[in-house]
RNA sequence: GACCCUAUGGUCAAGUGGUUAAGACAUCGCCCUUUCAAGGCGGUAACGGGGGUUCGAAUCCCCCUAGGGUCACCA
């Protein structure tokens, strides 16, 4: 009578029971992440991957990498190749997949396919599917067809009870068939989602899809199910849109007697237009953000939050905390829309918090890029890196900017920052003053931060101005901006040689006479 | 069009019948300060609409609306 009572004491046992044993579950998870090699990996097909390690992780599991590449148009070796670059790069390493194998192998459905055949014809002799001849252009004519009705654009079973001489006949005629799935006309197909709940199917709505194309091939509900199961899967977590797909699925899982798995759509990522992330919205792949410079840290510290969140209210999570945190209970039901800023934010985070030594390995390759050190570095563009990085590293949210952060401890070439030339060089007796720094500067010993502040304080009391008035221009001279870390460490990473010729270029610079551009000063000097 | 999913600030989100409806990003202001960041403090900003159920709904039910997904010999 009070079954929700007895469920409610039931649940804990069961799971005091699973702490009892340590965790160790009845049944030992198994997922995949299952990509198309048709490009890189996108973002939606990142997280979805990460999902699955994630809950891999967290319970112990097997987390395995199939590669569906039974499109033959589409897959290439070289997408491939860079999806599994990408997982590697993020760190989602897979137990069994392609490059190590594993025993339920091989990883590829492209070699696979005797197993689909096999299966396809098992289900031929139950009677539970068929040889269909009719051609692409007959079906496609039909939809048009029921189009115009107004009539759901469905096969309409024309091969189902095809007759042996009927068939003969047919392929006389050159046809190639393809196997079609004879779906029950009636009853309903229910689909029991971990995310969704229980969502149900009339089968009446469905048509007889195809399992084998004409060319071979199993189709992507056929060879999903067959391998699913042939590699023991025990839950199927995968992006939303395929909740439409998974009631043709759980037929055939019943039509070949084989364990329905648990399911878990989890919602998509959509565009800040709410559309469906594709290319004009600007970077979608993991391989775009690394050259945009985002750390694989931050980049998956982001796509975890997206559909997921944790039980506190930090969003800062090292993977550790994600791994012991995780679980598909709090993964949301809403699509999210991908929000770049917050990612970039979050790479900011990673980019001052992270051991130096790491930033500036990752930061190296986007230095060598901007043409600030050669190929093979020298020490002392080592040394440089590292002292500059760490000086700017807090003012920047992404590799690139870091890099184009600290360039000018690497090129004397640089342009004078325009409005900064207005307010800081304009303003009548700067080149005096950068005269008089310079001269001080000549005497200072030792040339570190502490030294050099207490001579430009001494001097600029001396001048009788704000220091801020020797700084500004300083920062300018030797630097070409007005923005950037503090200007004492600054000069004293730049060393004395170039701060003296830097601040000798200035002074030319200004004495040559400044570009006119409206009022020098509109706030003269109170 | 049919079917399915979803609906809390601009965005991500917490919330599971009783809360002043968290937090984060973004944004605005102030503080700190040689600049810019970072940091600190504070502000603006939300339960799509309509019906129910209930003493009481962001939370449960129905309808509408909106967005998304699927309807291929793509996956």
């Amino acid at each position: 009578m009070q079954f929700p009572a007895a469920c409610g004491i039931l649940k804990p046992v069961t799971s005091l029971l699973a702490e009892a044993t340590g965790g160790i579950a009845v049944e030992k998870v198994r997922v995949r992440f299952a990509p198309s090699p048709t490009g890189k990996l996108h973002i939606g097909g990142a997280r979805t991957a990460l999902f699955n390690w994630l809950f891999a992780r967290h319970t112990g599991g097997t987390f395995v990498l199939r590669i569906e590449d039974t499109d033959l148009e589409r897959s290439t070796q070289a997408s491939v190749e860079q999806i599994i670059a990408s997982l590697k790069w993020l760190g989602l390493d897979w137990d069994e997949g392609p490059e190590i194998g594993g025993e339920y192998g091989p990883y590829f459905q492209s070699q696979r396919l005797h197993l689909y055949e096999d299966k396809a014809q098992e289900l031929i002799e139950k009677g539970l599917a068929y040889l269909c001849y009719c051609t692409p252009e007959e079906l496609e004519a039909k939809r048009e067809e029921a189009r115009r009705a107004g009539r759901p654009p469905r096969y309409d079973g024309h091969c189902r009870n095809l007759s042996e001489e009927e068939c003969a006949k047919l392929a006389a005629e050159g046809r190639q068939p393809v196997i079609r799935f004879k779906v029950p006309e009636t009853g309903e197909t229910v689909v029991e989602d971990l995310i969704r709940g229980r969502v149900v199917f009339q089968n009446s709505l469905l048509d007889d899809f195809v399992l084998i194309k004409s060319n071979g091939m199993p189709t992507y509900n056929f060879a999903c199910v067959v391998d699913d199961h042939a590699m023991g899967l025990t839950h199927i977590i995968r992006a939303e849109e395929h909740l439409s797909n998974t009631p043709r699925q759980v037929l055939l899982y019943q039509a070949l007697g084989y364990e329905v798995p648990k399911f878990a759509h989890v919602p998509m990522i959509l565009a800040p237009d709410r559309s469906k992330l594709s290319k004009r919205h600007g970077a979608t792949s993991v391989e775009e953000f690394r050259e945009q410079g985002y750390l694989k840290e931050a980049i998956i510290n982001y796509l975890a939050l997206l559909g997921w969140s944790p039980e506190g209210t930090e969003e800062i999570l090292p993977l550790e905390r994600i791994v012991k945190e995780f679980s598909l209970e709090r993964i949301s039901k809403n699509a999210a829309i991908y929000d770049v800023k917050k990612m970039t934010w979050i790479n900011g985070h990673y980019l001052r918090e992270l051991p130096l030594e790491r930033i500036v390995t990752e930061a190296l390759p986007f230095l060598k890029n901007a043409g600030l050190i050669g190929e093979e570095p020298t020490e002392e563009e080592l040394r440089l890196a590292k002292e500059s990085i760490a000086l700017t590293r807090d003012r920047a949210k992404t590799l690139v900017e870091l890099a184009d952060g600290v360039s000018y401890f690497f090129k004397d070439d640089f342009t004078y920052d325009e409005k900064g030339v207005q307010k800081h060089f304009a303003p009548e007796g700067t080149a005096e003053r950068l005269r008089k720094a310079r001269e001080r500067l000549v005497s200072v010993e030792p040339f570190d931060a502490a030294t050099i502040e207490t001579a430009y304080r001494t001097l600029a009391d001396e001048l009788g101005v704000k220091a801020a008035e020797l700084i500004h221009p300083t920062r300018l001279a030797v630097s070409g901006r007005t923005i950037g870390p503090g200007l004492f460490e600054l000069m004293a990473l730049l060393g004395q040689e170039k701060c003296l010729t830097r601040l000798d270029r200035a002074i030319r610079f200004i004495e040559a006479g400044l570009p006119a551009a409206g009022q020098a000063e509109d706030a003269p000097q109170a």
